[in-house]
DNA sequence: CACGGATATTCGCTTATGCGGTTATAAGGG
DNA sequence: CCCTTATAACCGCATAAGCGAATATCCGTG
């Protein structure tokens, strides 16, 4: 029960629900996409990804100076049930803004490449 | 998005939960019946309950002297979605040692009567 | 090994939250 | 009306959370 309260207050922040949408709905991103999405701060951005992680709600991948962030896998807990709950109930049109910033972000403007790319360019 | 973030705090606090999971299995329940099964103080439980009620997850129902608290109905919004899943989260056996104890509460020892008893009590 | 970009952590501050204890309101019965 | 009971609101305190700014760490590259 705890555990629960804790999942929650996890939840309870409007930039965490946020960046669980969007990565609710790409699988992976890093921090750089999150905080331009987001058109949030680095370090406000990477605190609140630490707190989702330190929760159980996200897992990082380092990939090379990146870091890449998803939602957790695992087995099947109340973290899975409340992140595939989550997903059902945040509508599409509740984040369009960030989804929009998020195509014109540092991936698009040539400073850094879109995650795939990123992503093959770190293990080739 | 805010609402939801709002609603989660909500949900963030043991207290809240466990209120919330008694009044998903009983329906309706007084103050003090549920001061008494979590074996919390009264000005506690009332807190909670008007933090749950301003979250809009609960509703209130003057009954003679009680209030008596139910989750909230009205149509399908994030509150209705939230509740519903809830149920499903919440286990019995998490909520077995507040269960035992609403059954030897107030209601038990003479000092006040089963919320039905008192429902029909003020009604007549 | 120095450098720069990406990310994490720390610091000082402000605000929110939870609590016990106390006081105020509301209803019902003598 | 006064008194009792049930509930709500208030107060002061301790703690936790969130923030921006500055700083530290990690990594690939030259």
């Amino acid at each position: 029960m705890r555990e629960m309260a804790d999942i929650f207050k996890a939840l309870s922040d409007e930039t965490r629900l946020l960046i669980l949408a969007l990565l609710l709905r790409h699988g992976e991103l890093c921090v750089c996409d999150i905080e331009s999405a987001l058109d949030s701060t680095q370090s406000k951005t990477s605190r609140h990804l630490r707190y989702l992680l330190h929760a159980g709600l996200v897992s990082d991948r380092r990939v090379g100076a990146w870091v890449h962030y998803r939602v957790a896998g695992g087995q099947d807990g109340p973290h899975k049930q409340i992140l595939t709950f989550l997903k059902r109930l945040l509508s599409p049109d509740q984040v369009a803004e960030v989804e929009a910033r998020l195509q014109q972000a540092c991936c698009e403007n040539g400073v850094c490449k879109p995650a795939s790319a990123r992503a093959m360019a770190a293990t080739k």
